[in-house]
DNA sequence: GAAAATTTGTCCGTATGTATT
DNA sequence: AAATACATACGGACAAATTTT
């Protein structure tokens, strides 16, 4: 790993650049061997700043709980993840992560009722104005938040998924109440972007920090779009895989 | 447009987080009637951040070309533009955005010779310490760079893949050459991360960038793996679809 | 065309944060 | 721990260019 270069007098203090590149060091498995990072000197040494300057870089990654300082130890990494989320036609939350982690959790911040924009009316295949079911669902894996997403329904056939939702905290299991026994994933679109701020308070990151945005179109197994959906995730913590 | 809050002592300067912001509303498209830009009083009441904090926030974003600021008139958009990838087993670069831009070009930065380490030897179902053929490319749209690619293949079968491509300009055409009538993309990992150093003056993006990471594995018609390759994107001006 | 209002450009000074030594 | 240098952020005042009245 050589000549890790930091840019100066760029808006973002040296300190946050050096504790982005260490989470996504240690997320890479670049210390592995040890099960800790690199002593403060050396890390100091490789990207050319003070010692002063790690310290406040490790005390930002150790606030995040990604790394302990021991003293006279080292600073031992305490947690390093990033989850992989296959995006195919059965792409589901829960379960292409179901192997990677012991408990996932899906819990519902809010619900209202839409009127279809343009926009969402062209992917739902429905009238603009015809009213639509809101869902604004948070998404954890083990405890920690991972995706928080927005989802738009029809009203007319999905009028209380809000509730059916509340009770059983899965999607697939909603659907299947009000008659859609199977659904599939039709177009996924993929872009990234910075936090925004309801990113940093609900999935818990800081300010600069990257999230995954995916805009996906699920329909039952007779092509009717059944939900638009709108899941932002935290960019350190996961991976999209396409299988072709 | 409520309440934009902004994250003081944080590490990111404010001028950076609302540049970001910015950036993206011109890109959503939040300020396509005018054409521009809201006056810097009105953002400064938005952010709640004085007037020269704005200023420092729109010289960024004119220093990337994205704005350009007229006295008396206002600051006005100068571009916007996020190209669609589509991935698929057809996945191509050229191909998929031939329909949306004038001119697409690829050239060569570098090319060399590595040994396969365990993961690439993985991948490309070799052995570990097998000769690869390296290239690093970088991809234009409308003359503005969009990725940048490394490439490895196995050198028993490309070993002079190099020169080709540097004829061609195209993977497609120098496959040809080299008796591989077609290919297919056999998985895809996407990943998002900051922008390093390399991405910066290649990509021409600031610090702070957002670049998407796609790791892709291409293979013949017999299934036999040809080609692992990492390319970067400049988040700002792509986005991947996959379509099921 | 002239005046007023709007909007960006430049200058001053002060306080705090960041980074080095 | 303290001193130093530079970047960041704020506040105010005024100039210059453009649009509106």
């Amino acid at each position: 790993m050589a000549g890790q270069r930091i840019q100066r007098q760029t808006g973002v203090a040296l300190w946050r650049q050096i504790a982005d590149r260490i989470r996504t060091s240690i997320n890479h498995g670049d210390f592995d061997e040890n099960g800790m990072v690199p002593p403060e000197t050396t890390l100091a040494l490789q990207f050319g700043v003070n010692r002063h300057t790690i310290r406040s870089a490790l005390a930002a990654l150790a606030q995040e709980g990604i790394v302990r300082a021991v003293q006279g130890r080292g600073t031992l990494i305490e947690r390093k993840e990033r989850l992989s989320f296959p995006i195919s036609r059965r792409t589901r939350f829960s379960q292409g992560i179901g192997d990677q982690v012991r408990e996932t959790r899906s819990m519902l911040l809010a619900s209202g009722e839409d009127v279809a924009s343009s926009e969402l009316a062209k992917q739902l295949r429905i009238e603009p104005g015809a009213p639509l079911i809101r869902l604004e669902t948070l998404g954890h894996a083990d405890h920690r938040p991972v995706s928080r997403a927005t989802s738009w329904f029809p009203a007319d056939r999905f009028g209380n998924i809000a509730e059916i939702y509340r009770v059983t905290g899965s999607i697939t299991k909603a659907f299947k109440e009000l008659g859609v026994a199977d659904y599939v994933r039709v177009v996924t679109e993929i872009t990234a972007t910075h936090a925004d701020e309801g990113d940093l308070t609900d999935l818990q990151l800081s300010p600069g920090a990257i999230v995954l945005v995916a805009q996906a179109l699920n329909a039952d197994l007779d092509n009717v779009p059944v939900q638009y959906s709108i899941s932002r995730f935290a960019a350190d913590r996961v991976r999209f895989t396409v299988e072709n």
